[in-house]
DNA sequence: ATATGAGTTAAAGTGCGCTTTAAGTCAATC
DNA sequence: GATTGACTTAAAGCGCACTTTAACTCATAT
């Protein structure tokens, strides 16, 4: 069962063959042995691109990813490197969050305005900042 | 106070003078005045650019925000597009949020394993699906 | 007159994570 | 030996929201 194409491979990770060439092309992937020019993989390479996955899913960007995956030879454990971007990884996370909340209410209470023009909206929807002139001004 | 350039409005608003072209030319800011070919823009404009803000700061993209925008003779008031759009929007952002939340959660737990090489990363986060034969398989 | 600074345009560039395309190679089947 | 199907490559394309660039015009200050 070992010596998978990129196809198998593809197609037990759920990715598409492009996905796989272009993570090896960006170093997230050891390049695997090759049969007559063709790409063969072992089963490590499930587990390896389970991890990718794995990290893609958990917001990584391909950067982030390969300064966590390459390296294999750095001193500090994998672990460490893990946690120290997981822990970048989750004030992001928190960032966006709360960006979503604010979007949520912000919709939320402007779904409730009754304006006829846009420009009433601009009005309601905007809690005018000092430089704003926005309200009657003869 | 009115009849302001480009730069001066940019600068209230806080946006590049690029971006306010740019939405002139998607069609989400009314064509303005010219004085020997420069754009002039009244107060009307502030409130206009702050209420596309407020749409993008919501997270509508730049056609969402044209369909809203746009139209001005449309029969359905402001009100009642903003309202169908932001449902929409709401969905979505309940969607990514809940997103997040698997992403933060993934990186907590994943954040307390202790493994020194990566393929044993793969095997502590990913819980292994049923095609996996990622444990020792002799 | 000329230099400065802000404006004008269309078109191309950016970043991200791939996908798509075009043109070719290879092994196996008919 | 010809077709099929899966693979190979480099390079271009995509979607989004702008920004940057290059070449130009214009009003004002020197």
């Amino acid at each position: 069962m070992s010596s998978m194409s990129i196809g198998q491979v593809a197609q037990i990770c759920g990715l598409a063959p492009s996905a796989i060439r272009y993570y090896e092309k960006a170093g997230l992937l050891p390049k695997p042995s090759r049969v007559s020019g063709q790409r063969r993989y072992g089963a490590e390479a499930i587990g390896r691109l389970r991890l990718l996955q794995v990290a893609r899913e958990a917001g990584f960007t391909i950067a982030e990813t390969r300064t966590f995956v390459a390296g294999f030879s750095a001193t500090t454990p994998p672990a460490i490197r893990w946690r120290t971007l997981a822990k970048r990884k989750l004030a992001e996370i928190e960032a966006q969050t709360r960006r979503l909340r604010r979007m949520k209410v912000l919709l939320e209470s402007s779904s409730r305005c009754e304006c006829l023009s846009i420009e009433d909206c601009a009005r309601i929807i905007g809690a005018a900042p000092p430089f704003a002139k926005t309200s009657a001004e003869k």
